[in-house]
DNA sequence: CGCAAGCTTGCACGCTGTGCAAGCTTGCGT
DNA sequence: ACGCAAGCTTGCACAGCGTGCAAGCTTGCG
């Protein structure tokens, strides 16, 4: 749905390069020491570049473990605003918007599944990963205000999807075998239902 | 409905003393100069202690500046827990928790709001805002857990909830004239509408 | 071929956050 | 009343973080 349309030249790739580079060495690095035990200079030195590169690409060890990259907002957004065109709801419009990012994130389910881990068990990254939930969260809000006006709802809806969002995606993280595709329709069809309360413990005995 | 039973020793007293003086300088300093311009130093000098004894109160001056007491979580989550136990369903007793730590909290009507232009400004602050809320709902997921069994329902719940309050809170604050606990309120309906969009840019034209 | 833009690098520097050990106050039991 | 143990404060040292700046090198383009 949303692409590279014009291939990059090679100055570009190369930034792009050192930028997975360093992701990757960061990822590498925690996992093995966790995070508390890797230095920004670990992971630029595995990275083969200087320290202060590294600062050139992301500002934290945090960041550099998560990766995202800020063009995923724009296509996020512009899925959004698409939807919205065609006369979804805000929910439902953000829902789509959602799914088709995680398409596009879960390529390599197993890795994706790694980092949401490391979410969950790092604070910090945690903390980082809410910072770019709150960027997009913000983009969003815009958009979602220039189809039903501004105020409360339009931040409303848009801060309860993402939250919605995020939490079925670290819930996913821990239940293996499910489908995240699945659990995120689930999450937002509790929330069009007003978040009633199912059947107790078990979801369905049958 | 919660309140510091036991009047605390001196030795006590004064620890908060000191917390509190922290907090103040913390908030001054950041009103005269912005954030960035504010050093841990600067407000421990205004405060009057060791730069070091800062970092026995908080770890970082974006805490400083919001100044919770871990204390309130513990209050927040013991109204859930009562809510649940009347029987509420989790959305409502939550909405009851959170109606009733905002009371307390917004005893100074005036700071409260300056605080949360704060949140709205420094994005940094905002920060530890989050880290601050994401505590709070790990707690509050083990209360509901206990009411309605562990599961996604539990964790989404919890989550929404939080950002529907939190996001009540930063639109109360820059909305001057406006009562925080009807928007929380409203918030609380919406969610349980299902979000359904209200009508377009005029809530109602009449 | 040459120039401008932009990425990388090294250097310097101030600030952050924590471990450790010493000093002082407070609370409490004898 | 006394003295001890707990705990808060303080100074010191130190590793690590994050940024400004200027120089060097590669890339893209006319």
């Amino acid at each position: 749905m949303t692409g590279t349309l014009a291939p990059p030249g090679r100055r570009e790739r190369k930034k792009a390069a050192t930028r997975q580079a360093l992701h990757v060495a960061a990822q590498e690095l925690v996992a093995e020491r966790g995070l508390a035990a890797v230095t920004v200079e670990a992971i630029a030195q595995r990275a083969d570049v200087a320290t202060r590169t590294f600062f050139n690409h992301f500002s934290s060890k945090e960041e550099a473990v998560l990766g995202w990259d800020p063009a995923e907002a724009d296509e996020i957004t512009a899925d959004l605003r698409a939807a919205l065109g065609e006369g979804l709801g805000p929910l439902d419009a953000i829902e789509v918007a959602v799914q088709a990012a995680t398409e596009r994130a879960a390529v390599d389910s197993e890795a994706f599944r790694q980092r949401m881990a490391l979410v969950r068990s790092e604070p910090l990254v945690l903390a980082a990963s809410y910072a770019q939930w709150e960027r997009l969260t913000a983009a969003m809000v815009e958009v979602v205000e220039g189809a039903v006006g501004p105020g409360l709802y339009a931040s409303l809806v848009v801060a309860v999807a993402v939250a919605a969002a995020r939490t079925a995606r670290l819930e996913w993280a821990q239940n293996p075998g499910v489908d995240l595709r699945a659990t995120l329709h689930a999450t937002f069809t509790a929330l069009r239902a007003g978040l009633a309360q199912p059947a107790p413990t078990r979801p369905e005995h049958r």
